[in-house]
DNA sequence: CTTCCATACCTAGCGTTACTAGGCATGGAA
DNA sequence: TTCCATGCCTAGTAACGCTAGGTATGGAAG
């Protein structure tokens, strides 16, 4: 379960540049040693989500002696999409870290 | 968005005692600096499923001269759970990290 | 040569989650 | 007496990520 973060990975993979589904899914398995294994059904959708929100472009290649793949690019409104969810991240963890930190109980 | 890990924050909220539905919403609300104001339909249902699931329990209490309420607390179960949850969150968060991480662009 | 695996894309349908939007009731303060 | 904070509840909904399928090609193994 990624929780709704999702999208922010998958921008952020696409942020050293243009890559097609099947890399991306093994970048985040890399990226990430292996916690996020993400199947196929969980990251397709997903880019068609992100190119239907204005966030990717996407465009079809076909590399010499090779098989047609699908190309995303993160738009310009994607970067700054990126920028916002890495804020979000940012703020989520540190209060959940500090809501499940054992050492320090909550007051009543 | 609680994104899943509501369960465990509720958990956590419960370690220090038993307490009812209301004071674990304003408990949340503090402990995260009011970025977790969850509304009441979250709460309650979430508890109702971790009563069901054998993690908490739950006994009526009517406060001298005061309202009833329902007092929650942990089973063995729950904080078995809480723990195995702690163990993902604290994965799961720094997978996101390092996969968000501006200053080292994933491999291709 | 044929069979299998890795690559590469896709979708329909499902279960879970958290939320909206209501409702009910009481105690104390204005 | 009227309102707010307290305190509990649920039905319905939208979104998300997954399961489980399908299609197809290139290269390696047998």
């Amino acid at each position: 379960m990624l929780k709704g973060h999702l999208d922010a990975i998958v921008l952020a993979a696409l942020e050293a540049g243009p890559a097609h589904g099947y890399a991306i899914i093994e970048s985040i398995k890399r990226g990430s040693a292996s916690t996020f294994d993400l199947p196929e059904g969980t990251v397709y959708p997903a880019l068609h989500r992100l190119e239907e929100a204005g966030l990717l472009s996407s465009a079809w290649m076909t590399p010499p002696g090779g098989r047609r793949r699908r190309l995303y690019s993160l738009t310009k409104a994607g970067s700054a999409a990126l920028a916002d969810r890495r804020k979000a991240w940012s703020r989520f963890s540190q209060a959940v870290d500090t809501l499940l930190d054992e050492d320090r109980p909550w007051p009543a």
